[in-house]
DNA sequence: CTCATTATGATATAACATAACACTATGAAT
DNA sequence: ATTCATAGTGTTATGTTATATCATAATGAG
């Protein structure tokens, strides 16, 4: 059922303004940890990042971008990505060719494991190709077999992408 | 030491003409059995792809093509890599936009639980970012780290993108 | 042989991303 | 406060990857 509270996917009627704020304070924080400057760009880039929980292009950023401020070229939307991807605020889904908020940039300090420098984590996925969402995850059992398997290989891993595409509980009904 | 058993990677000097016969016997056996064509231009393609252990990306094949064809467009290569991956003879590689021949083409009926539909099995990648090989393995804790953590969050896997990036054994020294 | 189906050719364009250079804002050191 | 190096943003152009669409050709079933 949908309620299975195992289920990571957002839930339908959920607090989302809840879930912008506590993402831009998060980011604020970090930034202010790292000593990095989360200026008014890279701010409204995260916020419009975290319009939903859906992935979301580079190029439906500057479309949104375009609206509010007029002209705005793509490397403009690019920086500010690549930016909140250096701070682990945002992650880029290489499936979709698309980017996401990070829902654990709030959990600094707690490294576990398969973590690569500072602020930055492995981020693993399920993708409902029906409603579009996406969700982080985090599960040791798959960090352990990941790490089991390069250690087995002699492989020193540095990036990983692991994404899982198909459908979430709630669109199987 | 490079010469480690369970390092999944190609030796340096190991018989790849033996590897690309091998493919292209195996895709052949394979579309016979699911009764589709592999024409010529598919299998020059298939070829192409196996030109070495690197993963190549769309426009690199149509250029190595053009110099022995002449005239070809981005869309004859796409469909044919189209129908390569759907006969699950060659894997995309999202984290490179990049393409590769699957190492387990011959590999048919001994499906593995993450098996989807005829011919296709997930595709979980090593990739060395100093040589740039890439290869496909094939991890049992992996596997069912995955499927749990799915029937945990009631997902229905239908696709999964596992790349693993970082330096390989032969690589490290 | 006919015809439906599948494959390929060809043109155009869409979608995603970055190089390169100019200009502006910021903050540290004097 | 002024200077200066650095970091951030604006702007133009272009590179890279992928697909839509329609025309033509090959294939195989009946």
């Amino acid at each position: 059922m949908a309620s299975d509270v195992r289920d990571p996917f957002a839930a339908p009627g959920h607090d989302h303004a809840g879930c912008v704020m506590a993402a831009l304070d998060a980011a604020e924080a970090r930034c202010a940890r790292a000593g990095q400057r989360l200026t008014p760009l890279r701010r409204r880039v995260l916020e419009l990042v975290w319009r939903g929980h859906d992935p979301v292009g580079a190029y439906d950023i500057l479309e949104l971008m375009r609206d509010e401020r007029g002209r705005i070229a793509p490397p403009t939307v690019y920086r500010a990505l690549d930016f909140l991807c250096r701070q682990g605020l945002v992650h880029r889904l290489e499936s979709l060719q698309a980017f996401i908020g990070c829902g654990q940039a709030g959990d600094h300090g707690t490294d576990h494991g398969t973590d690569h420098g500072i602020g930055h984590h492995a981020a693993h996925f399920l993708i409902c190709q029906d409603c579009g969402e996406a969700v982080e995850i985090r599960d040791g059992q798959l960090d352990g077999a990941i790490s089991q398997l390069a250690g087995r290989a002699g492989f020193a891993i540095a990036n990983e992408t692991i994404e899982l595409s198909g459908r979430c509980a709630a669109c199987q009904s």
